[in-house]
DNA sequence: GTGAAAGCGCTAACAC
DNA sequence: GTGTTAGCGCTTTCAC
């Protein structure tokens, strides 16, 4: 292990520690000759700076955590939509020589909040980035703003005036994927809705409706159908979404768990997708492209939202707190086997 | 944010900071009444003992790192594979207040082993977790070992002198799923390899084939075939398999994903499952139950595995290094819908 | 039992 | 441009 110090750089390269910690941070006013002298020294000892001698004196931990609902076994927030958080969130931390520590946690048990302030407390990250739901949820949230920490919800539902958020155009994206349906030619469309905790779950419906409105579909209640977001939810909403006396011909779930449900029922049922039923789903989760037929979907760019999160409180940090505002990042449209013409 | 130090308490408890750093670590030594004087003033200021100044006197970071090969998109250890991983890791680390850091790899990289070994000599772990199939790799492994730090190999195919690591009996556990197919009354089981990167994916093909020997069924090499561990592996390999004059009545696949994909074949050519083939994967990814019907597999416990070979890590830094070893935990056979007897 | 003083390795002022 | 001197907040001798 790198024993070396500071010292033994300055030592070697017959400077003070101070000129070295200038080379190290990039500092300017450094002769170029000194600079290189320093750099070989360096090398030479494969120096490193040690981290924690440097928070402490900085008063920085160079660490940004991410909070998020732990993924449990399975379920509720797929594993894929924590790993590609996860992804977009190191991305920006490795540009900027920031480490990630993570915390999934319960967000039904009651010390929740206590446990995240202990933490932050405890580690002193430069920022906090709170995944969705988790973003939702004001005992956890105002447990992390009561420490001071600046911090970045991920997809909020709602909007805090004078915070910085990172959120998606879900209802957008959602009345587009409605209009796409109806492009097909389907004008019984029904709905899966998710788990009301969910804040954004409820856009989506919104977007639903929008989209059923554009495209001059009149809205029929008995083609929304609540879900909880599991692959269960799905299927009981498919069974009863089908036994309707005029079932809808696509169903579009509001997340890919839910939607998955569908086909399996629809699997079950001897239901051709998507000749006799189009399906879709919300998410593009790695479970799209792995059921029967590949789902088609709605791709939310959380890689890049954490990314974008992260990147904001790491410059926080170095200048000054993010420009309140919410920076919304658009979905894309994914386009799969699941879905076709409308059956005759 | 917190900013009271140690200091502070010991003013109010009126007693030396010692005292107070006696309390919080819980050394002997200190009389109750003492004790809890401290403790109130711990309780009124809310203090938490900054984590970088006690890492930078103890010269221990309390940091544990995760390495694993990045999941990317959406493959290869699936993201249920680094989820479960994680889980496990930070279960054995919240229990002593270590806190995990986690740093997905590009392995194929040529600079992986520099990133990984800088990465080391920054933050200084107390220990770093290798997973699989990283855990193989020898650039990587040597790496790591020239920090110094402490580490812990995750199901590593080979065995180091004098090393500790955590094993499953991948292989016992692949004889054991081939003879419950055998029992079933198959007589004709086509296995689909993995990834031959992946050194534990050999283990599997041994397992398969000890299997067959116990219970009495000849090895037919044209029964086996190789993928590379993704769903379009295991759709080429289950068209080939099925193609066959005398095809197999069940398939055993080296990992899920490729089960998935001789699902998809199934579905595609009406093979109906499980009554004219039985599937079976490895790993119990989160996929298996997702899919239809769902997938009997192999679970690893690889959230245990993990969390054991934390909890030695953290175990030797405040002790002595583990004692060297492989620990094997057993994996479970998970038996759903996807195998039934053999047809007649 | 308890405390005083000396670091851990770095950065931040400020002097030179 | 470069070096000197204090800390950052904690743990660790080693006295008392």
């Amino acid at each position: 292990m790198s024993r070396v110090t500071i010292e033994d750089v300055a030592k070697l390269a017959g400077v003070s520690i101070k000129t070295v910690s200038r080379v190290v941070n990039r500092e300017p006013n450094v002769r170029p000759a000194t600079r290189e002298k320093v750099g070989h020294a360096i090398a030479r000892l494969n120096y490193r700076p040690n981290l924690s001698a440097r928070n402490l004196a900085t008063q920085r931990s160079h660490l940004i955590v991410l909070v998020y609902d732990d993924p449990g076994q399975y379920e509720a927030p797929s594993c894929g939509y924590v790993i590609r958080m996860q992804q977009g969130a190191l991305r920006a931390c490795r540009r900027q020589r920031y480490e990630l520590l993570i915390h999934p946690c319960q967000s039904r048990d009651a010390g929740v909040g206590l446990e995240i302030r202990a933490l932050i407390e405890q580690v002193r990250p430069d920022g906090v980035l709170v995944a969705a739901p988790l973003s939702n949820m004001s005992p956890i949230v105002e447990a992390i703003a009561e420490t001071a920490t600046p911090f970045v919800r991920l997809a909020p539902g709602t909007e805090v005036a004078g915070e910085f958020s990172v959120a998606t155009d879900d209802r957008e994206s959602c009345a587009g994927m409605t209009c796409y349906l109806a492009s097909l030619g389907h004008r019984r469309i029904g709905f899966i809705s998710g788990n009301p905790s969910h804040r954004a779950v409820t856009t989506r419906l919104d977007g639903y409706r929008d989209g059923l409105e554009r495209c001059g579909i009149r809205y029929e209640a008995a083609l929304v159908v609540a879900g909880d977001n599991s692959v269960h939810s799905g299927e009981v909403a498919a069974e009863s979404l089908l036994d309707l006396d005029a079932p809808p011909t696509a169903i579009f779930a509001a997340n890919d768990d839910m939607a998955a449900g569908v086909l399996r029922i629809a699997h079950a049922r001897g239901i051709r997708v998507p000749k006799d039923l189009s399906v879709a789903g919300f998410d593009d989760s790695p479970l799209a492209c792995h059921v029967f037929p590949e789902l088609t979907t709605i791709r939310q760019p959380l890689a890049r939202m954490a990314e974008r999160a992260a990147q904001a409180l790491i410059e926080a940090a170095v200048t000054q707190p993010p420009s309140p505002g919410r920076e919304v990042i658009a979905s894309n449209l994914v386009i799969r086997g699941s879905t076709g013409p409308a059956p005759r």
